[in-house]
DNA sequence: GTCTTTAATCGTATAATTACGATATACAAT
DNA sequence: ATTGTATATCGTAATTATACGATTAAAGAC
């Protein structure tokens, strides 16, 4: 991050911001998508459905992958992604609680 | 964003990226936690809260503003800000669903 | 072995984010 | 009017993100 000060939050507040980040891109966004309404994809699927370059994908992958959301398998000259499904849900729950409990804000302006 | 080619995904996938991305910042789930806390918080209240200075929260709240998240409205010199609950609401449902139907995902890898 | 295919990584350009000091603005109080 | 307080905005620097072409690596086909 730019100019960091991340370690003067919380690790919950970091949570939340690692995940959201990672969520936090229309590419990514679709990448899991994608994942979730075919079960597992080679890469070259992935890239198939985005209007993005090898590359680019790739590197939204990388992301996702280092979120945890995303775990890939080599399978001889390709990568089978697929969602960490336990990962997965663990950011759902952070996050659906999270989200909820700051939705309950009383009264003012 | 950059080198963007945002137009190339859909409204919806545009929406939950927008909404996590907001989300995206310890400073910004600070915030709001911060908000959620409090009811309704007046600037300085949440940068005494906050280890940044009094520009970069402006700054922050500016991206929470423009998300949609939350509203200020003038009071003499100050300004007070709070969550938009109806605002918030709609993302908190929008991303709630979105994250539990990409969670359906059924076996792979 | 060589060739092809697939995907990760490298290098690089551009743009966005993050952070802060300094300044401007807007109002209250005196 | 002048002063003080609160906050938004400006200007700027450093960092990170995004995107893609080119290259590398790894495995299968021949």
């Amino acid at each position: 991050m730019a100019g960091s000060k991340l370690t003067a939050f919380t690790a919950a507040q970091q949570d939340v911001a690692r995940w959201a980040k990672a969520l936090g891109h229309p590419a990514r966004v679709a990448i899991l998508e994608t994942l979730a309404r075919r079960g597992a994809c080679i890469c070259g699927e992935i890239v198939d459905e985005l209007p993005l370059a090898q590359a680019t994908v790739s590197q939204h992958l990388k992301a996702l992958k280092e979120a945890g959301l995303v775990e890939g398998t080599i399978d001889g000259p390709r990568s089978c992604y697929c969602i960490n499904k336990e990962a997965y849900a663990r950011m759902a729950e952070y996050l659906r609680q999270w989200i909820y409990e700051q939705g309950c804000a009383c009264g003012c302006c």
